[in-house]
DNA sequence: CTGTTAGCGCGTTCAT
DNA sequence: ATGAACGCGCTAACAG
């Protein structure tokens, strides 16, 4: 025999309404607010029952009546499962999060690998009004996931992503990339830089794929006298990365400049040069992207792209929320302004 | 005159009895796999009309009807809008997220302030499972905060948190903050440091009260013979810490150590010395908290205490899911330990 | 193995 | 200004 207390049925509109000795619909009157039909005198009794039961409306029972869902899905294909871990995707959900809780939306965040997507709940159900997805692999399973979500008969936005799917109920969000590669590319080629060594992520992100190709150009533009090599690096951490610099400046000469993928990228080989008492930016100019503040904590200051990854989720949101509005996005396509910044390894 | 598709009718459990030539109750035994009463032939059959319609199940009306909540809440409450962006709760957040998941509970994220929790949809709806809260602010706030959760009676769990509700449908989870405030003061002690100086936000938060708790621990232990100033920085910032550590510094002595609340306070502050000619460790030692990889990558590397964050959200998730099943928490309180970093900076 | 009935909690429609 | 009846999509219980 347990000492618990018995499960105490939670409240409903009928048990207000009982309290309260008026009829379920003036209760839900109250509750949406609809005051032109209903007494101010009876409007107290209702809120003082309400409070007095501890009433909470229940969200699936309204949400199926009025055929409406209050919640967006975020979803984030990844092979790590610390998704959520990266700087830039959390800033993103948090600028997204606090949009859509200003419009009463609530968001559902989901994490999965490529080939979890069409078994998810998420998916499998019918339970958030739209999706806003970031996505890593390679392109093809980018565009396969994409696909997937837009099968699903209901609004997406995707980040980082440089495609558009006229007539698809679709929109892209992300920031100038390829003009990011760009401004490195002159930056350092203003600087005399010949040969460029790029290192990138193995996963594949679209985001980076655009800063090379930014850079590419960047290149070309200016005759195409310039080499850049790129290499990979197993994961990003601080310890695969060094590795894979190590190995390449093992037999090849030293570079004029290391491009990282992003910041953490590009501190880890400064780092790794300064071991080696190579000096930056003198004998090899460092270049990064993203600005986030922690990693302008190592010294020389990182020259740097900034990313706007905060406004990149409210960008969602007020897309999202205006879609859900008017039945259809007003762009679907929406390119956010990057900024050079100047540090001092270049 | 729009050229807009008719809304298509998203398809229902009756359409796809109808399509396949069963009763509604065949198919949800399908979907449920009940598959003792269904023939794998009618299965067969059942599953290819599901497919052909695109028929996704309506989480509604399902849990409506089965009276239960697939989604577990995730309150952040700070004063910050971009509450997500903190790195310790984004680590959180993935573990939980990833353990609801792959039990298939989705997880709904919320941010808002102190004032704003008996407003918010998520509370105010009957909504989600069960609620697990990050949260800042003074004692006061936080215990009000709590009560308000633990008073809406659905389980509750806590991030760091140093409290116990016995009786109440309640867990706080938490690291060992404590221990390793004394680690560190016992780290510094050995190396004859007498006047400790220590930079924390102002913003309360409990896990660095725990902190600097275990730091006067480890003086008081040593015969107190030790001093310990404590001084806030407006934010967590790169400027507004080396503000209040100049500000300081211009009619203090030089302390024996600095100890930082959390990493990137110790690496300002850190920054700082150097741009003064302060030499770290030999005039100054510093001490941070948290060893995220990113704020290793300054030089020399940061002393500091290496936390789990990750693993308590999948602590958490871990405890929930229990909770839903079993009825109630194992536990009431769930400390992690943390790990001493040794690098460069004492 | 398959179909029928009833009702989860809420909001809408129509009546009073 | 308030109430009664109905149904949203789904599934538990029971009948066949």
């Amino acid at each position: 025999m347990t000492n618990e207390a018995p499960a105490r049925r939670r409240a409903t509109i009928k048990d207000v309404a009982k309290a309260a000795d008026v009829s379920p619909m003036t209760v839900s009157n109250v509750l949406n607010g609809r005051l032109q039909y209903v007494s101010a005198a009876t409007k107290k009794r209702v809120e003082r029952e309400i409070e007095r039961l501890g009433y909470r409306r229940q969200a699936n029972a309204r949400n199926l009546r009025v055929a409406e869902q209050r919640s967006i899905g975020m979803v984030i294909v990844d092979e790590s499962p610390a998704f959520l871990a990266d700087f830039f995707t959390c800033q993103v959900v948090a600028g997204l999060a606090n949009v859509l809780n200003s419009a009463d939306y609530t968001l559902t965040v989901q994490g999965m690998r490529g080939d979890q997507l069409e078994t998810s709940m998420i998916t499998r159900n019918f339970e958030v009004g739209g999706f806003c997805a970031m996505i890593a692999g390679s392109g093809e399973e980018r565009r396969a996931a994409i696909r997937r979500l837009v099968d699903l008969d209901q609004p997406v936005i995707v980040f980082q992503e440089p495609i558009t799917l006229p007539g698809a109920d679709f929109c892209a969000i992300r920031q100038d990339d390829r003009g990011g590669g760009r401004l490195i590319g002159d930056h350092l080629l203003a600087r005399r830089v010949e040969d460029f060594l790029a290192v990138v992520p193995a996963q594949d992100w679209p985001a980076i794929e655009e800063r090379l190709a930014g850079l590419r150009e960047s290149l070309a533009a200016n005759g195409g006298g310039a080499r850049l090599t790129v290499i990979a690096s197993a994961s990003e951490s601080f310890a695969d990365v060094q590795d894979v610099v190590a190995r390449h400046l093992a037999d090849h000469p030293l570079p004029g400049a290391i491009i990282g993928a992003n910041d953490p990228i590009a501190t880890a080989a400064m780092l790794y040069l300064f071991d080696h008492d190579v000096r930056v930016p003198d004998d090899v100019r460092i270049v990064g992207f993203n600005g986030f503040e922690a990693h302008r904590y190592a010294r020389p200051r990182l020259t740097t792209v900034d990313s706007a990854a905060y406004q990149l989720g409210e960008q969602a949101g007020r897309a999202m929320l205006e879609r859900l509005e008017s039945g259809r996005f007003a762009r679907n396509e929406c390119v956010l302004p990057v900024h050079f910044d100047a540090g001092a390894t270049t």
